[in-house]
DNA sequence: TATTGACCCATGATATCCCATGATATCCCA
DNA sequence: TGGGATATCATGGGATATCATGGGTCAATA
């Protein structure tokens, strides 16, 4: 079954840089291996932390593999996503201490909003969010008329 | 088979901000993998809540994965939907709690409509969707294009 | 020695679970 | 076909577990 990373979760950003993982991400991400996520600055918004688990992390390997092996997209990958990812296991209350370069990238200062997006989430600005989301829903109205979910030929997969 | 969600129910929105889940919608949605909703904001229509199971999820999920990862369509998608999505499990009585953005889309105060609507089903402020119904049974009136239900050779449904 | 991160515990808020009740719909039997 | 018994459902409220968060201690590090 693909991890779904579903709702958005405002959390605190303590004193000492600590955060805690939103409960419901949690199962999603342990039973990818380990009680951790992956966090690193994404690759597609500015100002946004991207998080995902362990599975997440082997598909963007192979994607990454999938172009010419020392072309231009894969060294920008590569460098941006490995180069600055860090894996970060919880503590027993579920909370984690975001690095410093993370923080930065995201202008965090006393509180995040943790957004799931499917098979990743994002940890956001609570401001940088509400203008991006509202953003990005405009966007969807204009310009993708077809969300259409397809009718499935075959039959009922779960 | 596909899940087929039908017929109007009124319930009640308690002060812990639950309701429950119209008995006749639960069979079909536990089917589909768990025992609970996914409910998100309308995309198609403004101050109503959809709602749905695992399969229609999923075929979003797959729906939004056809397009290239990282592309503009794909972020849109994911960020708008996902973002605002809340998986929720039904307790024993059959109700789950609404978290408040939804609460607020709709403009819930101490009642809601569940209307079933095929695949899906939608969450609706009781006036609000009187006047969404009767602004569309006017547009069916005027419009009554090929409404034709198309004979079918094979053999009785339910 | 100053700083950082891992671990522990305490606490208030919140959500979850459980049980009770009244109303409605269904069924059974005469 | 009517009436009563029964099951299902929607709803209310209280008890309990979970979660988010703050603060302290200790060890490793620079």
């Amino acid at each position: 079954m693909a991890p779904i990373f579903l709702g958005t979760h405002e959390v605190k950003l303590d004193s000492k840089g600590r955060i805690s993982i939103p409960a419901p991400f949690r199962p999603t991400l342990s039973r990818q291996g380990f009680d951790g996520v992956i966090l690193f600055p994404s690759y597609k918004v500015d100002g946004a932390i991207e998080g995902c688990g362990q599975d997440f992390l082997n598909q963007l390997m192979d994607s990454v593999n999938s172009y010419e092996l020392f072309s231009d997209a894969q060294e920008d990958l590569s460098a941006t996503i490995f180069g600055a990812a860090h894996q970060l296991q919880w503590d027993a209350n579920g909370r984690i201490v975001l690095p410093e370069p993370l923080i930065a990238t995201a202008g965090l200062t006393d509180k995040a909003v943790f957004v799931g997006t499917g098979a990743l989430f994002r940890i956001w600005q609570p401001e940088r969010w509400a203008a991006y989301q509202s953003a990005r829903r405009q966007s969807a109205k204009e310009n993708v008329p077809s969300l259409a979910v397809k009718p499935q030929g075959g039959g009922g997969g779960a």
